[in-house]
DNA sequence: TTGACTAATGACCCGTTGGTCATTAAAGCA
DNA sequence: TGCTTTAATGACCAACGGGTCATTAGTCAA
């Protein structure tokens, strides 16, 4: 049952206002409240209390539209599943650009999901404590994964037809160019919002080695400026 | 205080023999069990009960070698820190081969740590649920990273005095030459060992990415057999 | 063989927390 | 204004699990 689409959240610790009954906007923020918490202390460790009180209301309303933990982070992970990935998959056919321009946006894109966004919680959660839902791990790596390596090996056929690519697009394994971005959500999850991570130079950095591993003529591309 | 120090652990489910007293080797023991638990289930969901079952003792024997779960976690990664790095460290100096040498040596060391060894779970724990031990993910990123990352540093600086780097060391990000690995280490994590993650093959073609990236005359190296 | 020492045990304690439900009150309507 | 509906509440319950400790038994020196 997907409940919001929209992949920025309408956070902020919620000021308590008496009682009010807002059927509709409750569920999109529950999940907001817990995911915020999520991120930074993990799915067990963070009590159904607390995510109310972030949300601004008492445990028990929770349940008026969650029946358990456990499915609140399934709706929380179906919530923000897709979303901006989704939207570039819709931008590229239009842009057909060089290797560079196409692979940059996707990239791009996807340092925005993993260091911008909540659904960075979910990875983390799915990380640490994965085990207690099998069903959703396997649900993450068909939408989420599949639809962004699957848009890498798209990006990686139209380049190989324009006889870009100095190796055959199966040759190269599409986890292999969004490797450091994983790589920076880790050191963002372990060390969190620092100033030991520069995002504009490691994404540029990112591209720039992908580019001379991939391309045929590596030499022509960024000379640091 | 370091307990043992050897990385290769002595799991297996431990048998449960009557009662036996042997005061030197239940911290290890425990540690393994502790470890290969947290691996799969994460350290907030795995209860004392179930390691001291694994471990072939009874709960408050872990009690009796460590004050408290979190100080049992603390033990475990200072137990597992350093290890096989170190010994590629001591290894580094009379190897002065390549760069393809020399990093191939490093990130070899690095995928058997993060893959094939137990200290994959303490990486697990301090994503999932770091927030718990704020010095332990201090003493992690001073110990593991900074001497893992330094020495990419090094061996960069190395290669940069024979000629064979395209760029000055200092504008190498060492963290996106080891990025692959990590990422090869969260996909792991995620999903489990299975038949998605061809170690020997990811490993050559992060070898030949970083390379390629990296080198002065990329074009001379490893073509695909 | 026996006694002293202490490693090992597991029943027990109690704070925590996911989940319930009788009660309260906000909102809409006549 | 009063009545109905139902969203919201928070006191409460029960299970769970970290941590304790009186008791048991392995080991060894005398």
């Amino acid at each position: 049952m997907p409940l919001t689409q929209e992949p920025s959240p309408r956070s902020e610790p919620a000021p308590r206002r008496p009682r009010q009954r807002r059927k509709e906007a409750r569920p999109g923020e529950i999940i907001d409240a817990a995911l915020a918490l999520w991120a930074e202390q993990g799915f067990a460790a963070t009590r159904l209390e607390a995510v109310a009180t972030r949300a601004g209301i008492a445990k028990g309303t929770i349940y008026l539209y969650f029946p358990s933990k456990e499915a609140l982070f399934e709706a929380a992970l179906r919530d923000r599943i897709g979303g901006t990935l989704a939207s570039v998959g819709a931008q590229l056919p239009e842009l057909e650009g060089s290797l560079e321009a196409e692979l940059g946006l996707l990239l791009h894109a996807i340092y925005d999901r993993l260091l911008e966004t909540d659904s960075a919680a979910l990875l983390k959660v799915l990380i640490g404590e994965g085990h207690r839902f099998p069903g959703l791990v396997e649900l993450y790596r068909e939408v989420a994964l599949a639809s962004g390596l699957g848009m890498v090996r798209r990006i990686l056929e139209r380049a190989a037809q324009r006889g870009e690519l100095r190796l055959p697009p199966e040759a190269v394994d599409p986890r292999m160019v969004v490797a450091p971005a994983i790589a920076a959500a880790v050191w963002r999850m372990l060390f969190g919002v620092g100033p030991s991570l520069d995002r504009t130079a490691y994404e540029k950095a990112h591209l720039d080695l992908v580019l001379r591993g991939l391309l045929v003529e590596p030499c022509s591309t960024t000379q640091s400026p």
